[in-house]
DNA sequence: ACCTGAACACCGTTCAAGT
DNA sequence: ACCTGAACACCGTTCAAGT
């Protein structure tokens, strides 16, 4: 059985989604392969790297046809698309969230929010500092969400985040900004 | 030397803030004191506890007296007050959006949006809605912001994230959409 | 109540050596 | 190119025993 990085980024998947981020460490995962920790180093340089990967991977594996024409439909439909990519994966969203923080991945979203806005006829600076709140607004309610969520559903009540309406509400709060700014 | 669990908190704190979150361990902390790791445990139950504490005196520390009158600068005073009180310590944004990830701490700054919103005369699920989007707002760029900073006093060079200017401006854009539902 | 000493069950990563 | 075996330098946490 030789492997190649994508094989190996494929069963981090799959050990994150079974068994959680926790879980996914390089030992684990080379066990899971049937491999000596140090056979990953030449698939990978580090852990990091790897988690950086399965951010990515996640991200194109959610990846959906652009449908909405205007600008600001097409921003929900960018914004519902990077949630439930994340999701769709146990610890998805702590694990791209995460992976954006370092500087790493995520910035396939991240364009395609600036390219909605440009077409929204927004100044350059209103782009960047919109597309910043987009995509943290996104990320803060997803990590919330799936939290709340993978509590439920090991037994802790809690109360509900709110799902897909108080995203969208909470979207279409920083889009009600960005349209009176586009036409003001 | 017999310590207490608040000496332990201020220890930790001081560590976090020369050597950074990933140099705070139990037994880095344990050494810095000139304790055994073991006698950590006397004064927190485990470092998950001992990190959400931490986040919970990084904000104490930032307190401010409230100077706004209207509901909406008081929001904007508010979240100022989070983004400098984690600023202000090394890796500080890290240590509160991770403790208020896993439900601990930071109930503070919500109650306090909540109430500037509701005083701002919006319905209950709309106050709710607002706060949770502020907030991610909120620690979405300041965890943007500081990575950045510490990036740059580190050599490298890197766009920097803005700083006050895009924050507020980023603040404004929900507020914008907060306005005009509460006049609506 | 607070702490020591020793142990348990792990980590990520490196490196010489094998095929 | 891909992997093994062994090691290095760590982790968080527990627990019996001391004062």
């Amino acid at each position: 059985m030789r492997y190649h990085r994508g094989d190996v980024v494929d069963r981090a998947i799959a050990v994150l989604d079974e068994y959680g981020l926790e879980s996914l460490t390089m030992r684990r995962l080379a066990a899971e392969l049937g491999l000596q920790p140090s056979a990953l180093y030449h698939h990978v340089p580090n852990k990091q790297t790897l988690l950086a990967a399965v951010a990515d991977e996640i991200l194109t594996r959610g990846r959906r046809p652009r449908r909405a024409r205007k600008w600001d439909r097409r921003v929900v439909e960018v914004c519902a698309e990077l949630r439930d990519a994340m999701l769709a994966y146990r610890d998805g969203a702590e694990v791209v969230v995460t992976a954006y923080t370092f500087g790493l991945g995520a910035g396939e979203p991240a364009s395609q929010l600036q390219e909605a806005l440009r077409d929204g006829g927004l100044p350059d600076d209103l782009v960047d500092v919109g597309t910043r709140a987009l995509l943290h607004l996104v990320f803060g309610h997803t990590v919330e969400e799936q939290m709340a969520l993978q509590a439920a559903s090991a037994g802790a009540i809690d109360r509900a985040p709110g799902g897909p309406a108080d995203f969208e509400r909470g979207l279409e709060l920083v889009l009600d900004g960005l349209r009176s700014k586009v036409n003001g």
